[in-house]
DNA sequence: GTCTATAAAAGGATAGAC
DNA sequence: GTCTATCCTTTTATAGAC
């Protein structure tokens, strides 16, 4: 797997300084197990030592891939972001059915919630931190305006066929991915929380808000 | 302000060791300003140190007071739970009208969420943490306890009255604290995210799925 | 590319003066 | 009770061998 553009961008960045060798498969690695460990613990509570060891490589291979762990943390958080954007990008195309769509994306968030609340719980250590990150701001715009899109443009269909009544696509579309948010911290936090169940509780109160009759 | 519970319980398991006098307000500064702190960053984040400069204090007093960094951190989670317990418990006395109490619940997360979502965001931090502290197990078990028996109650009330239709109080319950929930986080990772507004979508979404309508 | 060794700094915690 | 001084450990990060 090649690095992506952000990787690559921020590589050349603190390469005008040591000019090292681009396109490295290990990078990846290095970014997958970090991502795991940072989204189970915080920044700071994951050594470098660990994410090394956690690797099967030693600890200065890090220095060789990237400039210092924060340059790690961001990759790790735009690799987040990526994965569930590409999990998202699927559903996009199918305009037909737009309570299908809907349902789809909220199965998306059961299915997928353990990928998905590694983005909210990095994400939240990100946020804590005071550091800005132009790749990572771009990055979260990319993914919280597809979502927007799709959700608000399902809704507006909907709407338009006459399926949906009394329908503000904005507000639902912040209410959806609000409870979703919801949902993937009390996953943390609460450990006899189920998600599949409360995402089910959901979407009958979305479809009986929107006044939508399922087809059954 | 003196020592709850749960701070003089720890004190006394410490000291049975070092024997040292109870009854601290000094104690309750030192878990106030590490809260604040806890709150924005993480635990591994914050520094003994920089929490005594915080306090304007010394950090070799958090040790004359607290057990350990793990002990202190503790009290400020008990200390989370307990101030957002507070404000619920008010609450807790108005049967008489179920809709009212809902809704009075849904504002106290607008009014007080820089309150609650240092809770949400402390909460995860120590779930992250493998540690399992039986006071702060129980403080949970206490406050979601509670945070259960008033929702449904009200829920229940509604429904025997013919106010609410389709209500299953547990979802309802669960629906609505993981939404809520869902906004503490959302006010930290998005910085245009208004808790006010979306508290205020979801109140007419659940009175139109509760098929309720208010006087007015 | 990956490792060993190590410098340099920061953090948690304690002893003891006041 | 609160502070100074200090110890010990961990951690980040670099230099340089292979």
């Amino acid at each position: 797997m090649a690095l992506n553009d952000s990787q690559r961008q921020s590589k050349r960045a603190w390469e005008r300084l040591g000019s090292r060798a681009d396109g490295a498969p290990r990078a990846a690695e290095l970014t997958a197990v970090a991502l795991e460990l940072f989204a189970q613990k915080s920044f700071s509570a994951v050594s470098i030592k660990s994410i090394g060891e956690a690797a099967g490589a030693n600890s200065a291979l890090i220095y060789y891939y990237f400039k210092d762990k924060e340059d790690l943390f961001r990759a790790c958080i735009e690799s987040a972001v990526e994965q569930s954007f590409e999990h998202f990008i699927a559903l996009s195309k199918n305009r037909d059915d737009p309570a299908g769509t809907i349902s789809g994306w909220l199965n998306t968030h059961v299915e997928l919630y353990l990928t998905l609340r590694k983005m909210v719980k990095v994400s939240l250590d990100y946020k804590s931190s005071s550091a800005v990150l132009p790749s990572v701001e771009k990055s979260y715009q990319r993914f919280y305006a597809q979502e927007a899109e799709v959700l608000e443009a399902c809704v507006r269909e909907g709407v338009a066929r006459g399926l949906f009544t009394h329908a503000d696509p904005q507000a639902i579309c912040e209410l959806t991915s609000t409870f979703l948010d919801g949902a993937m911290v009390r996953s943390i936090i609460l450990p006899e929380f189920d998600v599949e169940t409360a995402v089910g509780h959901f979407r009958e109160f979305l479809w009986r808000a929107l006044g939508y009759e399922p087809a059954k």
